[in-house]
DNA sequence: GGTTGCATGTAAAACGTTACATGATTTT
DNA sequence: AAAATCATGTAACGTTTTACATGCAACC
């Protein structure tokens, strides 16, 4: 069976411990999100599919009364994910509008692009900020956590963003300078 | 009409001069393509969308012989250029397999995290690489290019992807350190 | 005369999001 | 009693990629 990439993170997910669609999506939300994102229209089909195949077992496990469906991994759904793991990461994608707005930017004068990268300035900065909040509640957890690889790529997506702020905040003090020393 | 993003983006493209849809896949790829992508499957039909819709005005052209049809804003579609432009950004995507993967690596224990930082960071210093090749073919065209808000986003995706590089570089050496130490 | 590049286009498939539907349980 | 949260799922839609088809022109 071929695999699509959100199945793959889906088996990722499942190699951490055995979980619910439910607790798919919340853990997804939590960590991942900023560069790898999943919606309940990918996860129920997928998990649907993957059982299917073979490589995740799932079985009723209602916790306290409430209707539960665990998913674990079976022993070829490990071994795919070892697999999948030992290849060279192809996808890597960006889709970023407030860069192509700066590219655009020349259309509506100065301004404009100054405006642009005060857009992504914000962004950038709010998204980091949002991450410290789950890195600083994370780190309360146990010092385990701080130590896991799940936890370099949170610190990995403050650093990008910290960074990407930073850039766009000194090039908009570089165009003003250049702007009062043309005036 | 409901403007698709990437028609947002062709939009933009013969906002800096008329052209052909071939000519816009080359420019997308030489300048948006690192954030912003497009392929022959969305710019052929969305270019003749946009002009049922009046937003660009179509006439053949034929450059030496060869068959050719221009594309060009017309005024209502310099103005929804213009609208777009004045809106803030809404997509901001990404997805990295990579860092999917670095996710992950405690699956396969630290020679799978170094070995998914090293897959990253080379990745990283690639793309910065292949952006330096253009940015100085670029700057050799004309000053008045260092200039452009386009010349902006190249210098951007140059320094994103070497602070990328470098932040992998710094986290393949602090694990090093930790093994040993701790060895 | 063959390969590369210019140039336009389409069809099918893959991928992903959004919105909706349903219902139970816990909290306020 | 109402609101929030847990929990599973599907259908429709929109977007994007991939692969293919076609043909001329320029270059070697």
């Amino acid at each position: 069976m071929e695999l699509s990439p959100t199945s793959r993170a889906i088996l990722g997910m499942l190699g951490l411990e055995p979980m619910s669609g439910y607790e798919i999506k919340r853990l997804v939300d939590s960590s991942t999100r900023f560069f790898w994102a999943a919606s309940y229209g990918q996860i129920y089909p997928e998990l649907k599919r993957l059982s299917e195949a073979g490589l995740v077992e799932s079985t009723e496990d209602p916790q306290s009364g409430r209707r539960r469906i665990v998913h674990r991994l079976t022993p070829a759904g490990e071994q795919a994910l070892r697999e999948w793991l030992a290849q060279p990461p192809e996808i890597q994608e960006m889709r970023d509008e407030s860069l192509l707005k700066i590219f655009f930017s020349d259309f509506g004068g100065r301004e404009a692009t100054l405006a642009a990268l005060e857009a992504k300035r914000a962004h950038h900065a709010e998204l980091a900020e949002r991450l410290r909040t789950i890195s600083t509640s994370a780190g309360k957890e146990a010092a385990k956590i701080s130590d896991s690889s799940a936890y370099l790529t949170l610190r990995y997506g403050i650093a990008l963003n910290d960074f990407a702020a930073e850039w766009c905040e000194r090039e908009v003090e570089r165009l003003h300078g250049e702007g009062s020393r043309a005036a």
